[in-house]
RNA sequence: UGGCCCAUGGUGUAACUGGCAACACGUCUGGUUUUGGUCCAGAAGAGUCUAGGUUCGAGCCCUAGUGGGCCAACCA
């Protein structure tokens, strides 16, 4: 085990380091430092996955430090749900502390920094101050007030301490360098008046401390050793140690270690949105049914939904760490839903879009109570007993009057398993006034019967099918959800706001039949409902009315090889399209030149994408061209074409004509699609 | 008119600190299967953003570009 080559992420990386420097293995601490104003997501999990993770590994402490500095936005409410996601993941923190508890200690390490001479109160309007401040191009100017004697803002300070100055009216600001590149440098304010009830400190304080104040500080206090956070907060670094510096000289002796912060890339996941605000949005404007609607990316949605700690953390682990941007597909996700789900999940039996199938020759009042696994992948789970009648439903899918080879079904005249019963043959179908389908009927082998090991019951069809006797059936409502928003980056378009992208469709409400022992089954317990997917009974449930929540379908191999249904809405054809095709025609023409002046290569879409004109498109050409060893290329990227339509056809197409001009000599290096 | 960070198959992460790119998901084959699931076997797919440089040798180092991200809240 120790053996296997360990990949180390670029934090475990410096830990290793810090570890080989000597730093003793005993003074490894981390934190997790939410603000409660809001619901944790899954791009929270990969923070929390991090830290704990690593205390974990290190069997090193991790506080959760809530980060209520600002009263206006905290409130108990987010610090219980919180903590509760956090316990729901499996993680054990330390300490529960609270920034709030270092209120005292920040207010007269403040009070030591006038006195070094690092701080200083400002009475500007936070307009004046914004002006001051400069750009991120442009330096910044120093306040009038900057000068003031340290006696004046000792005074100034403890006044809006005791509460004498309206909100808005003094602030404590950091002296620092208005001229520093990093604007966070230039004279940072650290504590303002705010007359707000604190969820914890409830009117004791009317100035509280600004993030950067308090973060570093508390850290500190606490004696974190690596202080993990997002990339955002990298320019924040510069700050974090400035203060970190300055209170460290006088504390050296109680608290001799300096944190260090360091960064790595948030989680960011396909077809849904990770900002709180947003979150919060969609949870006022009615678009979910709140916080935890299965739907949302919050973690009391995908535990609502079905989805476990073990796939979560397995989820984390594997889309590591690291320091560039990322969208991960949602599909990732959702493979190690499934992959856990799967070994713990017990198969039963539902029907979601019924149809009733009569056995002919089945005996009229009679019912059979037969055996079956509760889960193959998992021996020790056991068996159950399952009804069986004359009476059954099938699911509508699962017939076809006349079908393909590729249809595995239930068809006239072919036979098919049901699953832990008997084989049965298509016989004819009862149509109503409309042509639709209200009955199939059927024969069965009565010497079939599954695990009777009779020769009848060893026989090979091509399918089996999951099914519900109609006199015992349990109806019960099912809810399935698909993605709440209709676009893989809901909030990556400038113009467009994510709430154009909401699906309208993302909850479909069934009304299914259901196996009877389904009856027994409590809130939150999860199954796999075979051949569908899988699914967990949601908190609504009552006496009365059972509901169950989709979490995830089963991989579906078959859904890729149906025709596709006609929809509607056919995809939209390029402008470009035209263009394209004769563009693959040439491709094909100037591929068949000898070998030896052929090549593939492949341009960087983005810089292609981005070009335009014939004189921006040739270096790049000749440059493929170079490196494939021959003079002159076209390199056509579908992707590009498509992506860009007209415009960027013709500039290709322009390109094309005038190099055939120019040189007479064409090199098609590839003709993708994308 | 600036500073900082980042750039490896479709996606995400690796590559023992310089020795011709690996793992997972996804995709495609085939096999097993009383779930078109699982499982098993296999395949395709990148030559590491570009151009120079250092080196016997570069995805790893240097320089310059290009592209992307972050920074101007009395938010965190």
């Amino acid at each position: 085990m120790s053996e296997t080559k360990e990949h180390l992420n670029f934090i475990e990386q410096i830990i290793e380091e810090d570890l080989a420097n000597g730093l003793p293995k005993s003074k490894l601490r981390f934190r997790f430092p939410p603000e409660p104003n809001g619901y944790l997501h899954i791009g929270h999990t990969k923070a929390i996955g991090i830290s704990f993770g690593l205390g974990e590994k290190y069997n090193a402490p991790v506080n959760l430090r809530f980060d209520d500095t600002n009263p206006a936005k905290e409130e108990q409410e987010y610090v219980d749900a919180i903590k509760e996601d956090i316990a729901w993941l499996g993680y054990k923190w330390a300490n529960e502390l609270y920034s709030s508890d270092y209120f005292d200690t920040l207010y007269a390490w403040a009070v030591q920094l006038i006195k070094d001479g690092k701080a200083y109160v400002d009475s500007q309007s936070s307009e004046e101050m914004r002006v001051q401040k400069g750009t991120p191009t442009q330096v910044g100017t120093n306040s009038p007030h900057r000068d003031r004697s340290i006696a004046e803002n000792l005074d100034l300070f403890e006044r809006m301490k005791n509460g004498e100055f309206d909100e808005g009216v003094h602030v404590l600001r950091a002296k620092i360098d208005m001229e520093d590149p990093n604007m966070l440098m230039r004279d940072p304010i650290i504590y303002r008046v705010l007359k707000k009830h604190h969820h914890r400190t409830g009117n004791e304080w009317v100035i509280y401390p600004l993030y950067d104040w308090t973060h570093g500080e508390s850290d500190y206090i606490e004696q974190i050793s690596h202080s993990l956070c997002s990339l955002e907060f990298k320019p924040h670094r510069k700050l974090y140690n400035w203060f970190r510096d300055e209170v460290y000289q006088h504390n050296k002796e109680e608290l001799p270690l300096l944190p260090e912060q360091r960064e790595f890339a948030r989680l960011n996941l396909s077809y849904t949105i990770m900002s709180k605000r947003k979150l919060l949005q969609l949870v006022e404007e009615g678009v979910v049914s709140g916080w935890d609607d299965p739907r949302m990316p919050t973690i009391s949605g995908i535990r609502r939904r079905g989805y476990t700690p073990a796939a979560i953390r397995k989820f984390i682990e594997t889309v590591g760490v690291a320091k560039r941007e990322n969208v991960i597909d949602v599909s990732l996700l959702e493979f190690c839903v499934r992959e856990d789900l799967n070994k713990i999940a017990e198969r039963v039996m539902g029907v979601l879009n019924p149809v009733k199938l009569v056995i002919t020759n089945y005996p009229e009042n009679k019912e059979e109570w037969l055996t079956t696994e509760n889960n193959p992948e998992d021996e020790s789970a056991g068996t159950r007993e399952i009804p069986f009648s004359k009476e059954l439903y099938i699911e509508r899918e699962d017939f076809k009057e006349d079908a393909g080879k590729k249809f595995f079904r239930l068809t006239i005249g072919n036979e098919v398993r049901l699953k832990s019963a008997y084989i049965i043959k298509g016989q004819n179908v009862v149509k109503d006034g409309n042509g639709n389908i209200t009955e199939v009927h059927c024969t069965y082998d009565p010497d079939s019967l599954s695990g009777s090991g009779s020769e009848a019951s060893l026989r090979k069809v091509k399918g089996t099918l999951h099914w519900v006797s109609v006199p015992h059936a349990f109806k019960a409502e099912v809810r399935e959800y698909d993605r709440l928003f209709s676009h893989e980056a809901p909030d990556g378009d400038k113009e467009k706001s994510f709430m154009d992208y909401v699906n309208p469709n993302s909850l479909r409400l069934i009304t299914a039949f259901l196996e009877p022992s389904l009856k027994d089954a409590k809130v939150g317990d999860r199954f796999q409902f075979q051949r569908q997917g899988y699914f967990c009974v949601d908190p609504d449930s009552t006496s009365e009315k059972k509901i169950f929540n989709k979490t995830v379908g089963l991989r579906d191999t078959w859904a890729k090889l149906k025709p596709k249904p006609e929809n509607n809405k056919q995809v939209q054809q390029s402008p470009a399209r035209p263009a394209i095709e004769e563009i693959k025609k040439l491709g094909k023409k100037y591929t068949n030149l000898p070998a030896e002046k052929q090549a593939t290569t492949k341009l960087n879409i983005k810089e292609l994408a981005k070009k335009v004109t014939y004189d921006e498109l040739e270096p790049l050409f000749h440059t493929a061209a170079k490196k494939a060893g021959t003079r002159i290329a076209v390199a056509i990227t579908l992707g590009v074409l498509l992506e860009n339509g007209q415009e960027r056809t013709s500039a290709v197409e322009d390109f094309i004509l005038k190099a055939k001009e120019d040189r007479n000599e064409l090199l098609v290096l590839e003709v993708a699609t994308l």
